[in-house]
DNA sequence: CAGTATCCGTTCCGATACTG
DNA sequence: CAGTATCGGAACGGATACTG
């Protein structure tokens, strides 16, 4: 099938590339990645240093994943050492309205969500013995 | 906005606002079961002839991490065949909004995402030649 | 009808070490 | 500096068959 730019993907449909999408956004790295670009472009050890924790092997492929979709460009200088930065595409910066406000709902919600979560553990925990 | 700085040091924390909603939501699952159960209670056959493609056992653990997260409800009449209700809670309901833009701005989306996936592919295609 | 019980392949992602 | 190369554990989720 060949998908063009007009055509729309139904999120139900089992088949749909849409949730190509929601498994970008729900990997570990892609939002805090997308939030970190924000403004201005950002070399790769800047990006490492700012999410901490997270490998080069884990990084580069995150964000080859990024450039690959276009939410993400790559801009390499032949300079040595070499620099490289990271600046988000118009699309990427268009993902950033949806994932802040979910971010939003989350800052504002997730204490009474791990409070339930801690709870029902206990009920479980109850019930096994 | 000062993300950023407070954020750094929450990427490791599994109780990290933005990492918990983010894991929910982006389980495979977790986004089309929240915009089914919208507006009245749905059976467990009904959702997953809604969805399409979901094994039993894994609309199970999506429904038991939905509940115990206390976004949604499973009520349980004790009738032979057995009857079982899941709804949303006024928790789960809130995260409608931001839940539904990310789904919208996906199927608006994906198209151009898909495109510049495929072009990317046949770049990379030519490189290893 | 609404789940359970097993099995199992894939994918993700971290640790570690190395390189142009 | 900006990556690569390898290895391995663990979690996710699908296939299939069975049950109260």
């Amino acid at each position: 099938m060949k998908i063009r730019d007009s055509w729309e993907g139904d999120a139900f449909d089992p088949e749909c590339p849409t949730r190509v999408i929601l498994d970008r956004v729900g990997d570990k790295w892609t939002v805090l990645i997308i939030e970190i670009l924000d403004d201005s472009p950002k070399r790769f050890g800047e990006i490492r240093q700012a999410i901490g924790g997270i490998t080069p092997k884990v990084l580069t492929s995150t964000l080859r994943s990024l450039v690959a979709d276009g939410l993400v460009t790559r801009q390499s200088f032949g300079e040595v050492p070499p620099r490289v930065e990271y600046s988000l595409t118009d699309l990427g910066r268009s993902l950033q309205a949806p994932v802040t406000a979910l971010r939003r709902w989350a800052e504002r919600n997730v204490a009474e969500l791990i409070d339930n979560r801690d709870r029902q553990a206990e009920i479980d925990d109850a019930q096994a013995r």
